[in-house]
RNA sequence: GGCCAGUUGGUGAAGCGGUUAACACACAUGCCUUUCACGCAUGCAUUCACGGGUUCAAAUCCCGUACUGGUCACCA
C-alpha cells in the first residue's frame, strides 16, 4: 500500500515552528517511502478562519521546498481538501453510526450539560456524559425531531475494559474505557468535531501514517473506537514529542520567534529552519547535522524520533543558519541580504559595486539576515567619539599623530581607489612611519571608526570612501 | 484531582547489559590575524532525576518516589 501523509493545518495565517515540524517529519515519512503528502485544511471552526490563510501555508511550505502531491489548490482523487466543504460527508457518515445502533442522537443542550458539569464540579468527580439520551426510544426521538430540536450525534463507547493504542514510538498504550465519554461526532451546527472529522478524512483520503503532536496521545483510543465501529483500518500512529521554549516552557504565539514567518523575515533560511527543526525531537544515525532536502528524506528514519520534548534554541538555529550561509555562493548570498541591508539604511547614496563589496566582506560576520544591519553600523554612523580603550591608545602612543599624518598623505596620492592601492598605501605608510602591526593599523582604523575592531583595513577604508577617510584623518 | 507520557551536561543529543558516557551548539582558554569575524586546537557530565531491586556487571532490565509536560469541551 502506497504511504500517504496529511499534514492539517487550521487556516489562521500563522504557521508556529512546532506546526511546521510535524509538517516536516510528514513529509519525510511519506518521501522517504515513496509516498505522498498531502495538504488538507482543517476550518470545521469557522470563527478562527483567516482570508488568504490557504496560500500562507501554500506559501511556507514552498518555501521549505515541500512538495504537495494533493490539496485545496491541486486537488487529487478524494477531494475536498478543505473540510467545511466535506460537511455532508460527516453527516452521513455519523448517521451511519447511528443506524449501526454505535451512535445516537442527543437533545441535551449545552445549559443542561454545564450545569451537571458544575454539579460533578461541587462534588469533585469527574463528569461524564451519562449517555441518557441513548435510552431515548424510536418514537421518543422521531417526536422530538418533528419539533425541530436541536441535536448532536454521539458515540456509544464502552463502559469497561481497556482500549489499546499501538504507537510507532511509545509502543503500546492502555487506556481505561471507564473514562471515555459518549464523544460528540456531530455538533448541533452540522459541524463535525474536530477528531470526528479527523478520522473520516483520513481514513477516505487513504492516509496510512498519522503523525501529530504528543497532545493527541491520549485522544487516540477515542480514534481507534471509532475506526473499530467502522471496522476501518487503524492507521500507523506516529506522535511526536512537543517543542518548548527556551524559557522551558510550551511555545507560544506570544514568543515572536516561535513563527516561521517571522524568523524569515528576521533572515532565516526556510531550509535552515527545516534542517534544524528535524534536530529537534530526532537524530540521524551518523554525526551528519547539515542536510540537503535529499539527504534528510534519505536519511530520515521514523523510529529514531525521541519520546521526550526538546527546547527550541535560537542559538543552535543561528549557527545552523550560518553553515547554510556558508555555502551559499558570493553572488547568492549577496542577491539574499541585500534586501536586509536596504530595510536598515538607506543606500540611495551608494553605488551598487560599494553595496556588494560591502556584502561580500561581511559574509563570515553573520548568522542571519538582519544582523547585516548591525554588523556594518560603522558605514552608516552619522560621526562618533573616541572614548575607552581607543582614547587610552590613541593618547598614549608617541607615534600615533605621525601616522596617521604619513598615512592621509599616502591616501591622498592614489589615483585609483581600490583596496590593492590602499593596501600599498597601508604598505608605504609602513615604511616611511616606520611602524608595524598594532602601531600601525590601530591608529587608522580608531581615528575613521572609533572602533578597534571591523573588517580588513583595506576594504574599511575603500568602503568608508576617500573623502570620509581623509576628513576623519584629518580632524 | 483521575488518566497518559517523559526525565543523559546550560541546550540539542548518541547510547539498547561490560565504552575513557559519542557528536554538535553554547561557554572558556590558546593559536592564527592589525582588530573583529572566520578557521584551527584544547578544556568543560567521576556520572545518566532520586531510592530500592535483578545481575559477576546497570545510563541501559524491574518496582517505587519526585519532578516536568500532556489530557479530561458542541476548540482544534
Amino acid at each position: 500500500m502506497k504511504v500517504r501523509t496529511r499534514f492539517a493545518p487550521s487556516p489562521t495565517g500563522f504557521m508556529h515552528i512546532g506546526n511546521l515540524r510535524t509538517a516536516i517529519f510528514e513529509y519525510l515519512v511519506a518521501k522517504k517511502n515513496g509516498g505522498e503528502f498531502i495538504l488538507r485544511i482543517e476550518d470545521t471552526d469557522q470563527e478562527r478562519k483567516v482570508e488568504g490563510a490557504i496560500d500562507f501555508i501554500y506559501k511556507t511550505l514552498e518555501l521549505c521546498h515541500f512538495d504537495i502531491d494533493e490539496g485545496p489548490n491541486n486537488p487529487g482523487e478524494v477531494g475536498p481538501y478543505i473540510q467545511s466543504e466535506r460537511k455532508e460527508i460527516y453527516k452521513e457518515y455519523a448517521e451511519k453510526l447511528v443506524e449501526m445502533g454505535k451512535a445516537y442522537y442527543c437533545f441535551c443542550t449545552e445549559e443542561e450539560l454545564n450545569h451537571q458539569r458544575s454539579v460533578a464540579e461541587q462534588k469533585k468527580t469527574a463528569f461524564l456524559y451519562d449517555g441518557r439520551c441513548s435510552r431515548l426510544t424510536k418514537e421518543e426521538v422521531a417526536e422530538k425531531m418533528a419539533q425541530n430540536i436541536p441535536y448532536v450525534i454521539r458515540q456509544k463507547m464502552p463502559k469497561e475494559g481497556v482500549t489499546e493504542v499501538h504507537d510507532l514510538i511509545h509502543g503500546t498504550i492502555k487506556i481505561d474505557n471507564s473514562v471515555l465519554e459518549d464523544q460528540i461526532l456531530l455538533k448541533s451546527d452540522g459541524y463535525p468535531t474536530y477528531n470526528f472529522a479527523n478520522i473520516v478524512d483520513d481514513h477516505l483520503m487513504g492516509i496510512t501514517h498519522v503523525i501529530r503532536g504528543h497532545e493527541y496521545l491520549d485522544q487516540t483510543a477515542k480514534y481507534n473506537l471509532v475506526y473499530d465501529d467502522f471496522g476501518w483500518e487503524i492507521p500507523t500512529y506516529i506522535h511526536v514529542a512537543m517543542v518548548m521554549g527556551e524559557d522551558g516552557n510550551k511555545l507560544s504565539k506570544r514568543n515572536g520567534d516561535a513563527s516561521f514567518m517571522d524568523l524569515y523575515d528576521e533572515g532565516y533560511l526556510p531550509l535552515a529552519i527545516v534542517n534544524y527543526l528535524c534536530l529537534l525531537g530526532w537524530s540521524p544515525a551518523t554525526n551528519q547535522e547539515i542536510f540537503t532536502m535529499d539527504e534528510l528524506i534519505s536519511n530520515f528514519d521514523e523510529k529514531r524520533l525521541s519520546k521526550s520534548s526538546s527546547q527550541y534554541d535560537v542559538k543552535k538555529l543561528r549557527w545552523v543558519n550560518q553553515q547554510y550561509i556558508k555555502n551559499m555562493p558570493d553572488d547568492d548570498f549577496v542577491k539574499w541580504v541585500k534586501p536586509f541591508l536596504v530595510s536598515a539604511y538607506d543606500l540611495s547614496s551608494k553605488s551598487e559595486e560599494w553595496i556588494n563589496h560591502l556584502l561580500r566582506v561581511y559574509k563570515s560576520h553573520i548568522s542571519y539576515g538582519k544582523e547585516i544591519g548591525e554588523v556594518t553600523s560603522l558605514f552608516f554612523q552619522d560621526g562618533f567619539e573616541i572614548t575607552g580603550e581607543c582614547k587610552e591608545f590613541m593618547d598614549n602612543e608617541e607615534t600615533v599623530p605621525n601616522t596617521i599624518k604619513v598615512f592621509c598623505d599616502e591616501l591622498k596620492s592614489i589615483e585609483k581607489w581600490n583596496t590593492e592601492n590602499i593596501a600599498l598605501a597601508i604598505e608605504n605608510t609602513k615604511e616611511k612611519a616606520n611602524v608595524k602591526g598594532k602601531l600601525l593599523y590601530m591608529p587608522i582604523r580608531i581615528k575613521i571608526s572609533g572602533q578597534m575592531h571591523g573588517p580588513e583595513l583595506p576594504d574599511e577604508v575603500y568602503l568608508m570612501g576617500k573623502e570620509e577617510v581623509i576628513k576623519y584623518l584629518e580632524s
